[in-house]
RNA sequence: GGCGCCGUACCCAAGUGGUAAGGGAGAGGUCUGCAAAACCUUUAUGCAUCGGUUCAAUUCCGAUCGGCGCCUCCA
């Protein structure tokens, strides 16, 4: 197993990574709120937690994943035209809101199992642990970390002098209200409601009686509360996008180290943002694009998966319909090359790690090495790309170390095939009939029948390929 | 106002104090009746601009220009 180091956001420098309990990784991806559908900005750091789950269990490591599903806290507030597109249809189908929640995380999971992303080991939502919440906010409450106000109880930030050290935040530099107005029941506006009985909006669909009053929690505790019980009160690792930092993160935090008097989490990875031309893909902005826009448009749904690899997970990703056609090529290429591959490996029978070539040994000990750097998948990729193209290398061990390296990326090799779509007997005889016809026209080199046979087959969707082997046929891609 | 990131060939994108991965696209070639595929070759003396440090900078420092993110729910 190699060295595993990780650039972690607290401290922001590269750690070397090592697991609180040997061989052991607890890790919470922050999960979607599922009031809507994911685009694929969300989907890419979905797919960055998979490369990070599936590279640690590559190393041997006993992952568990936990990942929230937000169903509650955020539901009725955002009045997003589309959402409110979606929320009055399902009004008009007589959906209540956990309808709806139940909806769109089961649009989620199905975009994430197209993209081949592994399913976390624990997915919770909100609304079952709200009694999970209400503990942890009592042991907040008795820290004396916490006023009422307004009706609400809020976490005091400033009793916890650590607040903001993940983002590097110094509160009496931070212009508050420069883009919202200040909630005027907090002392300080970085303060924020663990439980709300006031909400600030009209139609809070979800409602639970507490010590506090009958009402619904922050945003922000679930996910420290879910964390800690599936986890335990100190775990390896939370991921989630750039834009947690400063907010979410730094809250989460603030408010479970207030409640266990012990460090929470030990690494932080942040994903950093697709973007757009003009800017990162939002909402409000309605620039945003799903996985099945995608399909729509002709592509795979692990062509989005392999534009995502591209690109490190550190850097923002700029998406344009150029880049994902240009993604699909490659992708394409590759599997074509990887097809060969299996073709000239015949029969061949594969051999096992211990057996490799050395040449392809030393290919797959640099792309582990190069997963083990803070997962620098981009380059791993390149590791690929060299091992299918290296003439020297035998196929039968190019293709089981690819087939390796493709349990870690997930471009699909295992499942590449020539054809589209299944074609019937009857379909397949015809078209080798006309192969036949036109092979027979060559012999005779009668050119323009021939010619005219390969037009014909192109009009049924067949292009050929004379070969030395000779005439082979595929599928034209729909 | 504060915090932070980025600017690498036509495009996407790695990367390093010692002379620019990979992919797509383009061009030329081999092969081919045609075509496709495949394969080979090729495309940045250059890494926004201007200074500085250094034997040496794309890589470090500073300034400038441009772009982006966050400080509000947001991956």
């Amino acid at each position: 197993m190699p060295v595993i180091t990780f650039f972690n956001t607290l401290g922001r420098s590269m750690e070397e990574f090592k697991p609180l309990v040997p061989g052991k990784v607890g890790f919470y991806g922050c999960g979607p709120t599922v009031y809507n559908y994911a685009h694929i900005g969300n989907l890419r750091t979905y797919v960055f937690e998979d490369i990070l789950v599936r590279s640690l269990r590559r190393f041997g490591l006993d992952v568990t994943h936990v990942m929230n599903i937000t169903d509650v806290g955020h539901l009725s507030g955002d009045d997003d035209s589309g959402e409110d597109k979606m929320l009055r249809s399902a009004k008009e189908r007589g959906q209540s809101v956990l309808q709806i929640a139940s909806y769109y995380t089961d649009a989620f999971f199905a975009d994430t199992e197209r993209l081949g992303i592994a399913r976390p080991d624990v997915v919770c939502k909100a609304t079952e642990h709200v009694q999970d919440m209400i503990r942890l906010i009592r042991r907040i409450e008795a820290g004396g970390y916490t006023y009422s106000a307004g009706g609400n109880l809020y976490f005091d930030v400033s009793k916890f002098p650590r607040y903001g050290e993940l983002a590097n935040l110094r509160l009496e530099e931070l212009k508050a209200g420069a883009r919202i107005e200040v909630d005027e029941n907090k002392k300080n506006p970085q303060d924020f409601v663990l439980w709300f009985t006031k909400s600030k909006f009209e139609n809070q669909a979800l409602i639970w009686d507490s010590p506090w009053g009958r009402g619904y929690p922050g945003w922000h505790v679930e996910c420290s509360a879910m964390s800690m019980k599936y986890l335990g009160e100190s775990f390896d690792i939370h991921a989630g996008g750039v834009d947690h930092i400063p907010v979410h993160h730094t809250n989460e935090i603030a408010q479970s180290e207030a409640a266990t008097g012990k460090p929470w989490v030990r690494y932080w990875l942040h994903a950093e943002f697709l973007v757009m031309d003009k800017g990162k893909m939002s909402k409000s902005k309605g620039n945003f694009i799903t996985l099945q826009n995608l399909l729509d448009g002709g592509f795979e749904a692990l062509d989005y998966r392999y534009f995502c690899l591209g690109g490190h997970y550190r850097s923002q990703l700029s998406f344009s319909d150029d880049a994902m056609a240009q993604a699909r090529a490659s992708r394409k290429a590759m599997l074509e090359k990887f097809l060969d591959l299996r073709t000239h490996a015949g029969t061949a029978e594969v051999p096992n790690r211990s057996r490799l070539h050395a040449g392809v040994l030393a290919r797959l000990e640099r792309f582990d090495k190069l997963l083990a750097e803070d997962l620098a998948v981009p380059r791993a990729l390149a590791e690929l790309w060299g091992l299918l193209k290296d003439p020297s290398l035998p196929p039968a061990d190019v293709v089981a170390a690819a087939l390796d390296m493709d349990t870690v990326l997930g471009i699909g090799l295992a499942g590449a095939r020539r054809e589209e779509k299944s074609l019937s007997d009857e379909e397949r005889s015809k078209i080798q009939a006309l192969v036949d016809r036109r092979t027979e026209a060559k012999k005779a080199k009668n050119w323009a029948e021939a010619d005219a046979l390969r037009q014909e087959l192109k009009d049924l969707g067949i292009v050929l390929e004379d070969g030395p082997r000779g005439t082979v046929w595929k599928q034209l891609k729909a």
